[in-house]
DNA sequence: GCCAACGTTGGC
DNA sequence: GCCAACGTTGGC
């Protein structure tokens, strides 16, 4: 199975790249995904060593952060489980689960972020799921070449 | 802060 | 099974 790759938002306010970075072992557990056109990616596409582009949204400006990496594949969320959580979903049956998680670990935080402005000025990028119009969907796929643009524009020196 | 686009819910 | 109403997302 060759590599994959794929975008995860997220609003910096709330869990940025930089606190992916500080976070024990570098590594978080990516929950609270609560769509199921997500829940099925996470569930049943991602696997371990998997490219993840890092976008923060809901901020001027957004940008792809960094990199991150699928270090464990898809296992039901554990905050659906629990009644406490702000998650929690009495609905889903724990023989069923119906929210999947992955575990993330931080690789690279880049010399340049990608500005979704910088993004939509690239040709070839024009049809990635994130500048399409009303795109909502939270993790996304990204193919190899839209994978290795964004990296060379991330990397290059300021 | 606004609101268009989208996904989900629930009455019928 | 349709679809109006509602809640949420996320760019602007």
């Amino acid at each position: 199975m060759p590599q994959q790759f794929w975008l995860f938002k997220s609003e910096p306010d709330v869990f940025s790249l930089r606190d992916l970075q500080t976070s024990p072992k570098k590594t978080t557990c990516w929950d609270g995904v609560r769509n199921y056109q997500a829940r099925n990616l996470l569930r049943d596409k991602m696997r371990i060593g998997d490219g993840v582009l890092y976008y923060h949204s809901r901020i001027e400006p957004m940008t792809v952060a960094g990199t991150a990496t699928i270090v464990h594949a898809g296992y039901p969320d554990p905050s659906q489980f629990n009644a406490k959580h702000k998650y929690f979903d009495a609905d889903s049956p724990p023989d069923a689960p119906r929210w999947y998680a992955v575990d993330l670990r931080y690789a690279s935080t880049f010399a340049t972020p990608v500005t979704r402005d910088a993004l939509r000025q690239v040709p070839t990028l024009e049809d990635m799921m994130l500048l399409r119009r009303g795109s909502r969907l939270s993790v996304q796929p990204v193919t190899a070449s839209q994978w290795r643009t964004i990296c060379a524009l991330g990397n290059k020196r300021p």
